[in-house]
DNA sequence: ATGAAAGCGCTAACAA
DNA sequence: TTGTTAGCGCTTTCAT
């Protein structure tokens, strides 16, 4: 096999030097328009690729940036990734994947690598057990491109792609309230966590203008798992007065939920409600299948990836931050609706 | 920010070459312990990284290899993404991903701008419209690392790592003559892909074993989606002579086939029997439980990055092709017990 | 409109 | 054991 053709083939067969080649490869504005006509035909012939290392080592750019997930089980993360690859491959960028299986460890370390493969810049949503952001706060004082999405964090400073977290609790919990249910709990995630703050806080205030009482017993905080949602009814079932409905901080939750009320043979939703967040796959086809909060995922990675790429692109200028809202979309399924209510 | 420390900051610190400093960092065994140990101190201070960059350009390896799926919607790929990371990271390896949309063209596409990358070596699960090999036959001319995973193809020629496909489909199959029922249907895949001539073979193979006839129109031939696998029932419920339980080629599959059921009223396990393939998640969430075939994702991970590894390393030797089957492990859920059967 | 020349940071053959 | 030197392929400033 001959070695693949570079720019200095393709000049020496014209006659001309690299140099030119090189520009009219770019389309440079001083390159003749037959120069480059010709160059392009020979460049063709050759099969010429342009060798990106090379090109890299020169320009300090690669064309490539590093996205972290927690994990690539759930079609949130696959289908958000989804979205970040079309719109970067369509700008001629490469995604590097890592998955930090939820620890913070696992996170740094994927950034590192990233950093070691000279990125352009990165895409992070952070880990379950991530509660020390200073780290990334090291990040940004060097200057390193980097994007949150889902789970973000303010006082980092970083920019951040995120759905309104409150106001599609909000939605959810006021949901249940409008189909009659009187004693609405919320299975909450790691307080530590930015979003699931927010998520708490639009269930309380849902409760809040709709004048239900705010009940601390009514909160447990698990880890988003389904383990977690199981150990929250269990909870909940413990106690005297008993909610009738649960708004679960997410999907996995909501189904361990789902799970063990089934344990206790209650009925979903006659006697109990359950809303879930994030529009996993299996919610709409488990029985009953589960409400949701659809989190615009394939919008969230086109728009991390372009907030990414301003940001690159700015690299010199004041950094920029900016944050990215997107609207939730509610996904009104059975385990939330009573029959006999409209 | 000062520009980042090359291997030359620390060369003149020392006042040695860049040359002794470069193999000093690569544990060269022609270099003295006590330099050794003064390049790593001084690196350290220097919060020296290498420039893979420039190493790739020199060397030509970049430390990176790419993989493509068809889709990271579900439970299966992610988790041998994961798989892959995990060993590839362990190795010093880098994972681009990139997601074909089960499409061949978009594969292509993939693989070419993973050439561009200059990847050491590429990891694909074939399209589900993939139906023409010839592309990876000249991939093989051309000597570039590569090895199937799941969704392989013998006549190309490429080494491959998959489960026992035949086997697991067998399995499942016998599993549901023990369970006594009668007429097994099989809802089948894209018979351009050997994975589902595979599942085929073995399904028909287990059926005679046991002296069943086989019959042409208990085969229904999809396209491995929750829309096939509801159509493959409505056929199936069209026949005259209907069938009592369905094998399907994958658990989307199946999954659709459940529904459809359901909507017709039919009693899973009781009425029907559904045996999937490929562990969802959703399977051990749905009513009943989805009885499938785990395939080791992560055990695939590992094993193919190994190979490639492998291959990327005998580069210079005559290539090996190899092929790594995996074993299929069967996971019995509800879908495909009787209770009155032990 | 094109060429000449330098250099990105690292590695490796050859020399000493 | 260490230094010298050249060069991977490309981009870019400066010159023509």
């Amino acid at each position: 096999m001959q070695k693949p053709a570079t720019i200095l083939s393709i000049a020496t067969e014209l006659n001309i030097t690299a140099a030119t080649v090189s520009r009219a490869l770019q389309n440079h504005p001083s390159i003749s328009h037959s120069t480059k006509q010709s160059v392009l035909k020979v460049a063709n012939k050759l099969n010429y690729k342009r060798n990106r290392i090379a090109s890299s080592l020169r320009s300090g750019k690669t064309h490539m940036i590093g996205v972290i997930i927690p994990s690539a089980n759930t079609n949130f993360f696959g289908s958000v990734v989804h979205g970040i690859e079309k719109c970067a491959n369509e700008k001629g960028y490469n995604v590097l994947l890592y998955q930090s299986n939820e620890t913070h460890e696992h996170e740094i370390k994927g950034i590192e690598t990233f950093l070691a493969a000279r990125v352009d810049g990165i895409l992070v949503s952070v880990a379950k057990n991530t509660a020390d952001f200073a780290y990334y706060e090291e990040l940004k004082t060097k200057k390193i491109p980097i994007v949150f999405f889902d789970r973000a964090e303010d006082s980092a400073g970083i920019s951040s792609v995120v759905i309104d977290d409150y106001k599609g609790a909000f939605i959810a919990t006021e949901h249940l309230i409008k189909n009659d249910y009187k004693r609405i709990a919320h299975a909450s995630g790691p307080q530590h966590l930015k979003i699931f703050c927010d998520r708490k806080r639009g269930y309380e205030d849902a409760l809040k203008k709709h004048d239900m009482p705010l009940n601390d017993l009514f909160i447990y905080e698990g880890n988003v798992s389904i383990e977690s949602g199981k150990t929250a009814i269990q909870y909940f079932l413990s106690l005297n007065n008993k909610p009738d409905a649960v708004f679960a901080a997410e999907d996995f939750t909501a189904l361990g939920v789902m799970k063990e009320l089934k344990a206790h043979n209650i009925k979903i939703p006659e006697e109990f409600g359950v809303f879930g967040f994030a529009n996993e796959l299996f919610g709409e086809h488990i029985t009953p299948t589960l409400s949701t909060i659809d989190q615009q995922t394939v919008a969230m990675g086109k728009e991390s990836f372009e907030l990414l790429l301003q940001i690159i692109e700015n690299k010199t200028e004041t950094p920029v931050e900016k944050k990215i809202v997107l609207k939730p979309v509610p996904v009104f399924r059975e385990s939330s609706q009573r029959k006999n209510i409209k």
